[in-house]
DNA sequence: CGTTAGTTTGACCTGTATCAAAGCAGGTGG
DNA sequence: CCACCTGCTTTGATACAGGTCAAACTAACG
């Protein structure tokens, strides 16, 4: 009981943080919605197909991707969503919990957003935000796998999911706990997990990085950015929003 | 005059083909948006950022695409843009004219849904699901890259490229007009302009494909889709919603 | 402690890149 | 009508990034 209460709370707290990060602005903590139960925790390894059950959902821990599967067992990760982000899988497309996930219904959220405050709200502008930048990083997404090498692809997600992680208070400025296993990793990059391994080991030599266990610091995270022309794609750094087709966002959810 | 009539009338049959083909249903062909100038020749290299004057648009003619650079030089295009398509880039991405780009103003689409019609007519709905289709498209590409041989990668792009032809009845149903050049190719499958070329050959030796200059034919259809494990993404082949990670999977998946 | 899941290393192989040159149009001007 | 561009594709030779296989290492954990 306290236990679920306390889960809601952190995945709300997370979720305004992420919002007030993607746009830029900081989201009142209005009243005007609250998770409560049922909380969900999907066992680590666990597919499942969207729309779910509770969809859409926030992460309030560990870590869930967008997956696609081969016939021969290639596996490709599309995304990932980290604690604090909306997990809300296409029709068709498979999610999965690559680590166990606490995950809680956002359907209050949903609610608030095209009953009450709607999407001209600071809170809707904030959903929006959000949903601009997973489709940004989707982007740059493609840019990895598709333009940059072995080197790059690694550094550029590092600094990623590190500034992912800063953003809901999960990472100190300059180290962070990695989340992900380097099989993960490598599903991710489109890599084999022995050269992920031999790939970290170089940014390390090369003095980009520090690695001890899952704990990752950047050692000179200027000429990281440098190296993997990483780009941000948090607030500051996107353009204002364009007035038309808000709705469609909001239906789709919504329907 | 005429000729810009001949061209908006163009752009529309495209775009309701576009819609039809999407949303797996006829769309009407209501009154509610007609296209009139000023229409626009993007000529063959021009790269511009969105939101762009005339934003979004209607590809009459011509291949556009999302394109990233590096700094380096190196491209990566990151969707296509074919006859009939929405082009519409997101502030901040850049979107190039491939060839020399036929586009109309889309504003009396857009207008038409957001005051007139909505999203829950049949225009709006068609709309979302060609939205909703270049997403999936998108993700497509992603496993393209990430995790497919070239041979595969090429195979698909492809079937892909032939599908949406079909679709706004510029190809037959084995063979189009590969409306794309080598080095384009490459750029968007994240290979060598050589190995595109060396590709193509393979292709053709091991009988699943036929070309002559700019024209394809499929030698072997089924054969091309089962090993490149194409999937459409047109309206028929969206797999139903599933009610998803109800607590029998949680349980099955748990061990 | 032994067991297990994850990482690292080494040896080797292959897919794809690179470089450079040669073929092949389709158009232009002489 | 030929001769020559110019832009695109193809071919060959070679190099290298990254894959595969297999074994050794490490660390957490019962």
């Amino acid at each position: 009981m306290i236990d679920l209460h306390q889960h809601s709370d952190r995945a709300r707290g997370l979720l305004l943080r992420r919002f007030q990060a993607a746009s830029g602005r900081p989201v009142a903590d209005d009243t005007s919605f609250t998770f409560q139960g049922p909380r969900h925790t999907l066992p680590a390894g666990l597919e499942f197909r969207g729309p779910g059950a509770p969809a859409p959902v926030v992460v309030a821990s560990g870590i869930a991707a967008d997956v696609r599967r081969l016939t021969d067992g290639r596996r490709q990760i599309l995304a990932l969503h980290l604690p604090g982000d909306l997990l809300d899988p296409e029709p068709g497309e498979t999610a999965a919990a690559l680590t166990s996930v606490d995950v809680v219904d956002a359907a209050p959220l949903v609610r608030a957003l095209s009953e009450g405050a709607g999407l001209r709200s600071p809170l809707g502008q904030a959903w929006l935000a959000v949903r601009r930048m997973q489709q940004a990083m989707q982007r740059d997404h493609i840019v990895r796998l598709g333009r940059m090498s072995a080197y790059e692809r690694l550094g550029h997600l590092l600094l990623e999911t590190h500034e992912r992680l800063v953003h809901v208070g999960l990472a100190s400025a300059a180290a962070f706990q990695m989340p992900l296993r380097q099989d993960m990793i490598a599903d991710f990059l489109g890599l084999s997990i022995v050269h992920v391994s031999r790939t970290t080991k170089q940014l390390k030599r090369e003095g980009l990085i520090r690695v001890r266990g899952s704990h990752f610091g950047f050692a000179d995270r200027a000429r990281l950015i440098d190296v993997t022309g990483y780009v941000s794609r948090f607030a500051g750094a996107l353009a204002p929003p364009r007035a038309s087709f808000d709705e469609a966002d909001l239906r789709r959810m919504a329907g």
